[in-house]
DNA sequence: GTCTATAAAGTGATAGAC
DNA sequence: GTCTATCACTTTATAGAC
């Protein structure tokens, strides 16, 4: 067969592996399901890795990396933005809705995520790709807080990393879930409630302007799954 | 060897495989390691269950019932508890941090019960584990939140089944970002703003009690990791 | 009912031809 | 570098002796 750069195998059976992963779990890739998923030999995908878990390794990085830019693209429409200034509940739960969206269109890849991270968990040597996943996660919320302050004209009360700790964790709740129930509509509602639980950490710069949120006695009862 | 009735051959096989879920994961928990665990022939696991998935099914719903059961002792000190009636935060700071201690005490089990959600959501025939393990959780959320309201004598804004699914959620993401990151002090920073968050849904019947929570304005850094 | 032994089908990794 | 063929091992499940 043709002679293909290292760079450039280990690309395309990351990215194999990566539908793998969505389709049949972290147990069901295989070496072999991943070479057939990449149209190569077994003997390559052992050239290009020294070992499946080497490759998993480069899986969670990658898929870790392609979520982080998701949430800065996700950022770029509010720093845009001119009118005036929206108030922090407002843009936050849009910017979780966002992320329900993206749930709710891809739900393998999300639930792949868990597992892989779920893996690197258990399994010894994974230590390193497992902190980095994780500093990212943390990097890319401050960055979204910040960026959040910044478009509602406010700042936050406590610590800005303490704020998006919150974050990260309301929005691995949220996955696991939405993903137990696939309940979107509650979903929809859990999100109003954490806007209002992070924007409640932040305050408008100008007193003048009053925050406002959403009514808290809606009457609206638990509905169904969809 | 002895004659053992099927139930309790049952129960020991199931209790191994928690033990086994725990220590290797799912992916190890193979029917050798369970019988290994248990102390009995590979044959006698086949005769007590039709195969390995089937015993997955009956760890989940034990586990499952054991976390319910959990739940329900951690509200008995609330109802029994005489003086004046605590703040509504922190009642329910008081059951997160309960929580909080009892993943941090054993990790394993809190890792192996997500691993065992996770593998039931990929595999086609578990959806009804699946879902009776949601609504386990759903319940015993409500109970809480009801059982928290007598004990502050409040009352809730909001539709307890709403309320009870973000305090799924929140529990969910605790559970998450504390395995991933390990950072104890992080996590009770978290739960004081989970609490606040929760409570805010709530209102004190008696209009006169004023309800207080911790300070916002804290000066607490982002703590390193234990 | 309980066991040993084994069947049948996987698995990760590698040797060696080209 | 890339392939086929294969090693060495593990898995679930079952047959058949007792």
């Amino acid at each position: 067969m043709a002679r293909i750069p290292v760079a450039e195998r280990r690309r395309t059976l990351v990215d194999a592996a990566i539908r793998v992963v969505a389709r049949d779990g972290v147990a069901g890739t295989t070496t072999r399901a991943v070479v057939a998923e990449a149209g190569m030999s077994l003997a390559s995908l052992h050239y290009a890795f020294a070992s499946r878990e080497e490759l998993l390794d480069a899986v969670i990085a990658d898929v870790t990396e392609q979520e982080r830019r998701a949430a800065e693209d996700g950022l770029l429409p509010l720093v845009n933005s001119t009118g005036p200034a929206p108030a922090m509940v407002d843009v936050i739960r849009a910017g979780l809705d966002r992320f329900l969206d993206l749930l709710v269109a891809d739900p393998l890849r999300e639930r792949a995520l868990l597992e892989l991270i779920l893996h690197a968990l258990r399994t010894p040597g994974h230590e390193a790709v497992l902190a980095a996943q994780h500093a990212t996660y943390q990097r890319a919320a401050q960055s979204s807080l910040e960026t959040a302050a910044l478009a509602s004209r406010s700042r936050w009360r406590v610590p800005v990393p303490t704020a998006a700790r919150l974050l990260v964790t309301l929005t691995d709740g949220l996955t696991m879930a939405w993903l137990a129930d696939r309940d979107t509509a509650a979903a929809r509602v859990t999100v109003v409630f954490a806007a209002q639980a992070l924007a409640a950490l932040a305050e408008p710069l100008d007193p003048t302007t009053t925050p406002s949120g959403d009514d808290l006695d809606q009457d609206s009862q638990e509905p169904g799954p969809c």
